[in-house]
Order: C-alpha cells, then structure tokens, then sequence
DNA sequence: ACGTAAATTGCATGCGGATGCAAAAATGAC
DNA sequence: GTCATTTTTGCATCCGCATGCAATTTACGT
C-alpha cells in the first residue's frame, strides 16, 4: 500500500552485492552468468519483489515484446477464442498483445499510428487500411500481416481463409441438391471478405449451370439478414437457395423464411450461412455453415509476423488455409 | 522499405535548427513553447514523419499509458462492444490497452505479473485474482479495477452490476406469475457472478414465498444448460420456471424443454436468461433476459481507475449499475 | 527608455536495463 | 606450475524522451 518506488535492477544488485549487470544478465535469455551468481541474483530479487522492467527493456533494445491487433468491432466474437492463444503465447516469450477494436470496416490507420508509437514489432490486422498504413509499417520496420484482408504492398504478409474455393463447393452443392436459382447476402459494400465469398459463390454458381445469384447488400446483423431475405423473395418468389455471409445473417434469413413467408427450410429453399458461430449449431437453426481455421490462422499470422521480424526483406507470404464446411440441416448435399 | 532508423525527437531538432528539449516540449501537452517554435518544430517533424516514441516517453515519465485488460474467454462476448470505446478513448489520449485473455475463471495472476512488467498505469480485470496479486499491484501503485469482481482488498475499486438485486426481481416476477417451483443453473461453482445471481434469485424466491430454489452446475455453454435442463427435470417434473446464469445456457435450456420433453415455454415453464446477447432476441427464443450496462460499465471501470492513479489512497470504490429486465415472450409479467 | 516580472529556450541529467569492451577469474593444456 | 583460452564480471555508455534549473528573450509598467 505504501507505493514504494518499483525496485530496480540496481536495487537487486546491491542487496546481492554484484553489478547491475550481472542482474540484467542474469535475467536474460542468454546472458552469460555462472550458476552461483545467477542463484543469488535470484533470491535478492525474489527478497524484494523485483520484476524486470518491460518498458526499459524495451528502450534499449528497441524492441518492445509487443505485437498489435486490430480487429472489427463485430468480427471481435470470432476472434475471441484465439484470442486466448495468442496472449498466451506472447506473455510466455515476455510479450503482450496491444489490442485496437475498430468499428466497421473503416480505415484503421489511426490504429495503425497508435500501435507504432508504442513500438510494436509487429501488427496483426483484420480490418481494412490504407496503403501509407501500411507502407508507413514498412519504413519503420513493424511487421504487418493481414487477415482476411489483402493489400497490393509487397511487404505485407496475408494469412486468408479459402473464401473463394469454399464458397464456390458451396454452389455446387446447392447445385447437386436441384437448387435452381440462388441469392447472395452482403455485408457492407466495403467489406473484403463478402466480396471474395461473392466472387467464389458466383463463379460457382454459373459454373454448375445456375444463373449468376442475386446479391444484396446489408449490414452484418441478425435483422439484416431477415430484412435482405423479405426484399430478396419479393424480388423473386422463385429463389431456392440463399447463401449469407454470416451466419448472424443466415439466422436472420431463416427467421424471415419460416415465420415471416412460412417457407420450408431447406424443403423450399436451402439457406447456407458463413463462420460457424456456435448459434448455428442450436436446435432451432442447424444452420449448414462455413467454419475458418480462426485460431490456426491467427498462429500462423503470429509465426509469418515473427518470420518478418527475423528476415524483413522476404518476399511477401499469402497462405491460405482450408475451411470446412459444416452441413447441418438446412442444406446437405452428398 | 529501406528500413531506416527510427527518427527521434534529435533529428526533428537538429532539421529545425532547435535542441532536443523543444522538440520534446512542442510534442508535450503543457509544454511552454512558442507559437513559432512550435510550428517549426512541427514542420520539420512531419517532413521526416516523426512520432514521440511513446515507450521512451514512458520510461521518462514513469507512466506507460498503457491500461491492462483481462477478460474471460467465454464472456468476451460481453465486452465486444465496449472494447471498441475503451481502446478509442485510450488511443486519444495516446494510451493503449494491453489484453490478456484468459480461460473461465482460472487465477489471472500470471495476467497480473505479466501486464505489471509493462508498467500498466491500471488493470481492468473481469477474472478472479488472488489477494496476493492484488495487493502486488497496490504495492506498485497500479490502480486496480475489478468488473463483476470482488475482493476484500480495501485498495480495489469494484464496477459491479446489480446481480442479486436484479435476480431477486426476477424471483419476483416469476413468482407474481404463479410459479411455484424454481430452479436456477450456476456457471462453474468458482464463478463469482453465478454465485451472486444465485444468492438473489433465492432470496427473491423464498421472500416471494416459494421454495429456495434448486441448483445445478454446468459449464457456460449451450449444451451445459441443454443436459443441465434435462437432468433437472428428471429430479423434479413439477418445475415452473428455470434461471439461467446466462444467455447461452438458457437457450440451451428452451431447446431442450421444447423438443426434448415437448414442454410448452413460457407455459408449462419459464425462462429467463442473463446478459441480453443478440441471440435472446432472435425470433426463435424471444428469451426474457438481463441487460447489464456493459459500455457503461467499463467506462466507469476506466474512470475509476484514472481517479485511483490521481489519488492513489482514497477509499475503495464500489459502484453498482443498474441493470434492466428484458421481457421476451419466455417469462412475461407486470 | 529602464527595470522587473513572465515567458521561452537550452543544457544536463535521469528513467531502468542492455551490451560492447576490458579486466578479472576460472579452466585447460603441457 | 606456467601460460594460453575461455568464461565471468564490472564499467561505461546508449536507448529516446521528460524535466529541473539556469540563461536568454520578451512583455510590460511607468
């Protein structure tokens, strides 16, 4: 209670009766220090309650042990999980996660700014930001990796789910099941990901031999999805499939399906959502889905962001990792 | 890409033809410069795109501007939303927040040791910690701020959301609808909330004149409650009313009573849940659940802890929020 | 215009630990 | 036991910025 000042390094030192050094050394990975000395620089500082200092530590090597995260404000919930694994990870090496929540799919450049002032040896980003972002990284030697995100800058690395490949097996099985004609939910126009899974879901469509879908765009939420869906079926009563990319959306459209239009799931219309949220498993919705390797993803981004730190003239990495597809019941096919 | 050094504030003072200290006073809130000066300076910094290097600056200050956040795994959820405001006001002021997450309600200690090595000005910590930690940050002089947390620590400001007081409403209002029998599904049995809601749900209940309530643990997810359901109903088939200790769970519950034991919600029995996720509401559940301030919250959490870092031997702080009842179609009354 | 108070500016130093280098100690070879 | 090596230890300095203090400039009152 007594917020004493924090003991130093130099307060350890004394008390042991060796240098400052020897106490630095000693709690360095590879510093060079007999076993005796190590032993008695140990119990000092465990005497006083020392812990080394992450901010000087940091100053004089320039290297802060932080890595940077920005994710989307509604995106957070599938991150949460990995979340987990990465500040585990990190506090063992030493290390912290210096987290930025954005809003949207807007610019987070200022995030970017605010990680750099802290030093951070690395960024590991899923929102969208601009090519000074991230150039900006790339002069003040911060490694930047991208999830689910591209960018053109050659110095950026990319860790990417399949959306394209997955979203096009979507269509075709759809497609398998007798699906005729099909539709697409959107997230905001700006969003990355909807676009790709747009793209694959499309170009498999046409290339099963159905009519390119429909899409519409909406935000990402539950509502969203059960108001697209009502539009949708106004449009054209004759859709038989709908393909969201979300699953908050894909629930949405459900609702909207069942209670609002009384349609038959997947009887009617066959109704395909995208991250496998846990809601999707619930007995009300069995919602066939897409589940993302998310914590394999974000561990490879925190491994390429690390590489990047070692070797930083490398040529960029984009690795894609497989999804699965999660049939439940309101399509299967095969 | 040319990875160049980093540039500080010396190379700004030497481009501006002025010492390092004005550079250093131009970038500082209450520094006394000059309006001139401080335009040089500014210039010069952004033609070499300057930023005060916020980890020196902490060294200096003895002042990271940093806030240490740990939150649990499974209720990141919860936060999702709030976040985004905090690390906003933090990056205004040119902080951060360092997270650490951490599974169910295990000791964070380990969190605390490592957010204290960054020198955090304040930890925000929605998980269990010994006395010892807190008392390790007290000795430290880092302001400590528990979020639905308690300790008998007198130097740890507490944000609590009215958990007893709003669970004896519940009791209520289920008993005003002729309810007889109740029982209540806990978290893990190390859960403090859990225990709390507990601890008001049964009080609400026996001074409404039924039963004390019967208990059953399970973990916080949907299958916990759905087995949780089902077992409790082996036990007693005359149940009126389940309360879940959140929304997860309670959902899982509705699924089980509903197409397991064909059991008529709220009619037969009732639910109600706690934490108002969007799912509560989807057209499926339309759940009766607890909304707690979470955003509000929190930045009382933030506020708390900058009064404790101004103040650092002012009286534990405990505030309590109002939560709201959400009524849905599973438990309705007044 | 002169003197004094107030605002600016620069100098020097500190924050806590890492590290290159040289001195000292321990190890090994013969 | 002697001398060359290797390891351990301490010294001094640096990391980038903040800040107390003194020097300098500016503003102001009369």
């Amino acid at each position: 209670m007594p917020s004493t000042r924090r003991k130093t390094s130099y307060d350890v030192a004394k008390l042991a009766g060796v240098s400052q050094s020897a106490v630095s050394r000693a709690f360095s990975e590879y510093g060079s220090v007999s076993v005796k000395m190590r032993d008695r620089i140990q119990a000092a500082a465990s005497e006083l309650g020392y812990r080394p200092n992450a901010i000087a530590r940091s100053l004089g090597k320039g290297q802060s042990g932080l890595i940077g995260m920005i994710i989307n404000r509604h995106s957070q919930q599938s991150y949460a999980g990995a979340l987990t694994g990465i500040t585990e990870i990190l506090r063992e090496s030493g290390g912290g996660v210096l987290l930025q929540v954005v809003d949207a799919d807007s610019l987070a450049d200022e995030s970017i700014t605010a990680l750099l002032a802290y030093q951070v040896d690395a960024i590991i980003c899923s929102s969208v930001i601009s090519n000074t972002a991230a150039n900006q990284c790339a002069i003040e030697g911060v490694a930047l990796c991208l999830v689910n995100r591209q960018t053109e800058s050659t110095v950026v690395d990319e860790v990417l789910s399949d959306n394209e490949v997955i979203s096009a097996a979507i269509a075709h099985g759809l497609a398998s099941n007798g699906v005729r004609k099909a539709a697409y939910i959107y997230g905001p126009p700006s969003g990355f990901v909807s676009r790709l899974r747009y793209q694959g879901f499309s170009d498999g469509c046409v290339q099963a031999g159905l009519a390119p879908p429909q899409k519409i765009h909406c935000d990402f939420t539950y509502q969203g999805g059960y108001d697209a869906a009502l539009e949708l079926l106004d449009q054209d009563p004759e859709l038989n499939a709908i393909f969201a990319a979300t699953d908050s959306m894909a629930l949405g459209v459900m609702d909207a399906l069942r209670y609002i239009k009384g349609i038959a799931i997947p009887d009617d219309i066959q109704v395909v959502g995208f991250d496998d949220e846990a809601t999707a498993g619930y007995h009300c919705y069995q919602l066939t889905s897409v589940r993302q390797p998310m914590a394999a993803m974000l561990d490879k981004a925190v491994e390429l962001a690390r590489d990047r730190i070692k070797h930083p003239k490398q040529p960029k990495n984009r690795v894609v990792m497989k999804s699965t597809i999660v049939q439940r019941q309101t399509a299967i096919w095969e």
